[in-house]
DNA sequence: CTGTTAGCGCTTTCAG
DNA sequence: CTGAAAGCGCTAACAG
């Protein structure tokens, strides 16, 4: 029913070849521009980009796997690759994992089929696997904060090791000996934050107790539980660092409702990834801030490059986190 | 490069149509089926979606509009519609128009190039110009949340004007007679939001002066900023009604920065949307809250129905908000 | 610069 | 139940 090429060659008398070549912005005589111009005009035509996908086998979407839709990084950062995204004309297909690798696996398969020239992942968890069918199909992939420890795969992401110990390392230089952690234990990113704090804290010779290692799932609810646990211990910690946006989250709310315990009097925090939740809470908290907009341009940046056949061996793109300072953080004596 | 339906016929000596009827669950003798699943599993096949698409006319992808994907809403929403949709096979492309009336209209036309099945859209503005082109296209529309006055597309919403009312009510009977309201005035909902505030006082015999009014843009920045003047006012208000999340979130940090200032004890507040935030900030808020998981159900629901060829009428969902209670409203003498 | 001819990978009549 | 053939709407050589 909509109108194709062939109405327009019709209408203009001019050959397939030649409108296409004027749609694809190819040399045609301004005579028979003008024409075609008022022929697309007048029948209101568009193009179909699934016949042109099929012969060019490039779809100009780009595939994008977040492993949690919900979680406040993932919105922000489907934020800003939209936006340069489209402003190049690619649209993107998302997928949301909700944290379940066979999810995880499918999506992958699913953007497979659907031709995506590229895909722009955020991992649920340290595994790997699920990526064979795209390297097969040879379909880049640019991995973004949990990127995974394989180095088949491009990546950009923070040094999370590094970055981790060095938040530590602030709560130590107020004084702190007590730290506890909350993080996640599952994927890349939360296993290298950990490692971090162990690094800090073993450098300064101080010990960390089982009872202060919270280390489960990404979710509010875990952050809020662990919390609350730490609040009883009869030996509680002074300070506790939480590993990523909503395990900080759900840890305020745990101080926020408790009536004897406050922050900064009796319990620091230091979090992580400044998201808009930052600017409401009370109290104002440090926080170790992802560049959630730069990392999207940059997994934008390198998925294009690939797909324009630059081939590279893969690599691995860091970038700095910096520490916001708010007033959570308690100088002890 | 990748395997097509081709080398399957050449490696079970069948004809391109048989593979196509077992792909699409036709009959095939079992026998045949048996040495198609075999080759298929050597050749590691996977059906072209887009060769497919061509010729059905069916592209098994939704595309979803949204005013802007920073609004929690509206992550939430995409979060549910996804869960959904990809139970059932589709896919979703997903358009971010910026609070960009512009960038709305370029958004359809670029979906309709991709050729979606379908579309849901929460809308930037009152304005319905820009679905024009889906209409002509035949391609179902069904309008969330910020529905538009028209009645050509199918919506799902609630009933503003009444739940904002009731809402204001509520302040009412607790014996607050200065109340303010920060809302938006672009869009639909906004608009019909504020009406119920009007319907409410006037109803109560109680003026609201102009500067007891902020209508502005859905945006935290706009809601700090009116909280602030509010506060500043000689007669100040007793309670302020804010109508989005972002408003709200806004409001709220206003009132968390002033050091004078309080609530529930100077100030009262009911807000709208109960997202994550909701249960980290103090105060805990009194909240309309709307049924995003419910809608987005709808929302597919029906964008599916009409796929599927059902021509009724436009149709309007109307779904039930209900009051979250907190404490960030006094009840006064 | 323009036209002719294939053909992308799949589904769909229509015979058999 | 299976096969042959046509064609979805477009681009890509290759001549002219």
């Amino acid at each position: 029913m909509p109108t194709t090429i062939r109405d327009i060659s019709k209408e203009t008398g001019l050959s397939l070849a030649t409108i296409s070549k004027y749609l694809n912005g190819g040399n045609v005589l301004p005579e028979n521009r003008e024409k075609i111009a008022m022929a697309v005009e007048k029948l209101h035509y568009e193009v179909n980009e699934i016949a042109r996908s099929l012969v060019t086998k490039k779809t100009r979407t780009i595939g994008v796997v977040v492993y949690s839709v919900e979680c406040a990084f993932n919105g922000s950062f489907i934020h800003y690759v939209n936006n340069i995204l489209s402003e190049k004309g690619y649209g993107l297909l998302i997928c949301d994992s909700s944290n379940d690798e066979k999810k995880e696996a499918a999506n992958i398969k699913f953007l497979l089929n659907k031709k995506v020239d590229g895909m722009i992942v955020t991992p649920v968890s340290n595994n790997t696997e699920f990526l064979k069918p795209a390297k097969t199909a040879e379909v880049p992939v640019v991995l973004v904060d949990r990127a995974l420890k394989s180095s088949e795969f491009d990546c950009v992401k923070i040094d999370n090791r590094t970055t981790a110990m060095d938040a530590v390392n602030l709560l130590i230089k107020n004084n702190h000996q007590k730290i506890a952690i909350i993080c996640s234990a599952k994927e890349y990113t939360g296993i290298e934050r950990y490692k971090g704090y162990r690094d800090a804290m073993s450098q300064a010779g101080l010990s960390v107790p089982a009872s202060y290692q919270k280390k489960g799932i990404h979710a509010m609810e875990y952050g809020y539980e662990s919390m609350k646990q730490l609040l009883k211990l009869k030996d509680r910690p002074t300070a506790v660092f939480m590993t990523n946006y909503e395990l900080t989250l759900g840890a305020v709310m745990a101080v926020n409702e408790s009536s004897e315990v406050n922050c900064p009097e009796h319990i620091s925090m230091l979090g992580f990834d400044d998201l808009i939740l930052a600017h409401v809470i009370q109290p104002r908290m440090y926080m170790v801030v992802q560049p959630v907009k730069e990392m999207g341009e940059k997994a934008v940046e390198q998925v294009l490059r690939r797909i324009a056949g630059n081939d590279d061996v893969s690599c691995e793109i860091n970038m700095n986190a910096h520490l916001k300072r708010g007033n959570s953080i308690k100088m002890l004596a």
